[in-house]
DNA sequence: ACTCACAAACCAACCAGTTGGTATGTTTTG
DNA sequence: CAAAACATACCAACTGGTTGGTTTGTGAGT
């Protein structure tokens, strides 16, 4: 249902999603991309003032391919919130496989950048990040209710934490240059949210 | 007891320390570095073939400060191991205060941007997350020993998951400019640990 | 006739890295 | 012991190539 944008507009930022993933932000020159998407410059120059404003309409199209991706995925059809929280989770984990390149974060990437020099990027992977974490909340609550919990934590927190372990995750597969560390890590993530729900310890 | 490098090194490498973490690695110059140190590129490339060693440099030297910052730290004398561990995951979390520039991680952000382009750099951040994360499992080790603990973990996983946690909440201080979701984020971290130890979950 | 979508050539500023040099030790040698 | 030879630490000026961004032009659809 998209409104349909011109071609080259959406090889660009899809070329902005590919090359920024891989190299960074700053490291990847207007160039790079107009190459990736074979486009010139001056058709870029037509659709984004800066460079900044397609890293943005990037970090956009980024969450929507997530919340899209995530919110289609098998175990949304689960009818206890906590199996579609715990399938999420694993279905993240199993996606630590593979190419790195293939499941890193463009928003995670870019706001380690940008955080200090570009607000206008860096509020535009805020709202990547919290609002996929918000599609979360809801299940996360509902959880909470129907498995009786109590605890000094509230959904939105764990929603974001799941977040973060998986932002540090990629980190962990970047640094070793191989995803086994960051599906450990994705393992202890998943033992305590099983933990947290008073389930069985071991993990799937 | 380090064999006192010449001034105008050390100085380029505190200088890359601070700026780096700043703006990222790609962004940064060599003149900002020199601007920074107050050297001129003449001094750069006496001490550093390129601008890469300069950051292998940084991040070796971060490897340094995090190890003698955390090895000194005033819970390292507790007795029993398990409280070694909470005391770091505790004094970590109470470091996320204050600017958010103050307590991100060097080599976190370097490795986002040069792991697939930056052979040399990605395994210099890698031994320094590693070698971060190796002074934590001894305890860790102990702690399952002494409290008889089962469980299908290992205490190198533990130790990287720590660390992965911690990455994952810088960028959530990052994103939101804020360090709240971060401390959540290692409160989630502490709740994990104690649960796993059969400590009351009630995070001090 | 007019706009939209794109292309090609271009620009000033900036980039990492080089050059050729000086000042200050240190080591070797007559 | 002193002079010569060498090494280290540093500097100012420069270079070729790249950067983000601009300008001007053009062909297709309306």
């Amino acid at each position: 249902m998209a409104p349909r944008q011109s071609p080259a507009k959406e090889k660009l930022i899809g070329a902005a999603v590919k090359v920024v993933r891989e190299k960074g932000f700053s490291a990847t020159s207007v160039d790079d991309l107009c190459r990736e998407a074979g486009v010139t410059k001056g058709a870029f120059f037509h659709h984004f003032p800066t460079k900044v404003d397609l890293g943005i309409a990037a970090a956009e199209a980024w969450k929507l391919h997530a919340n899209e991706l995530f919110g289609g995925a098998p175990y949304m059809a689960e009818e206890d919130p906590l199996d579609r929280l715990l399938g999420y989770l694993e279905y993240r984990r199993d996606m630590l496989d593979g190419p790195i390149c293939e499941f890193t974060c463009l928003v995670g990437t870019m706001v380690q950048e940008s955080y200090d020099t570009l607000p206008a990027l860096r509020d535009a992977c805020h709202d990547s990040i919290w609002g996929h974490a918000a599609t979360l909340v809801d299940d996360i609550d509902a959880a909470r209710k129907r498995h009786g919990l109590t605890g000094d934590w509230t959904a939105q927190s764990l929603a974001l934490h799941t977040q973060a372990v998986l932002q540090g995750a990629f980190i962990l597969a970047k640094a070793a240059g191989d995803p086994r560390a960051a599906r450990d890590t994705a393992d202890h993530l998943i033992r305590y949210v099983r933990m947290l729900f008073n389930l069985p310890a071991t993990v799937s």
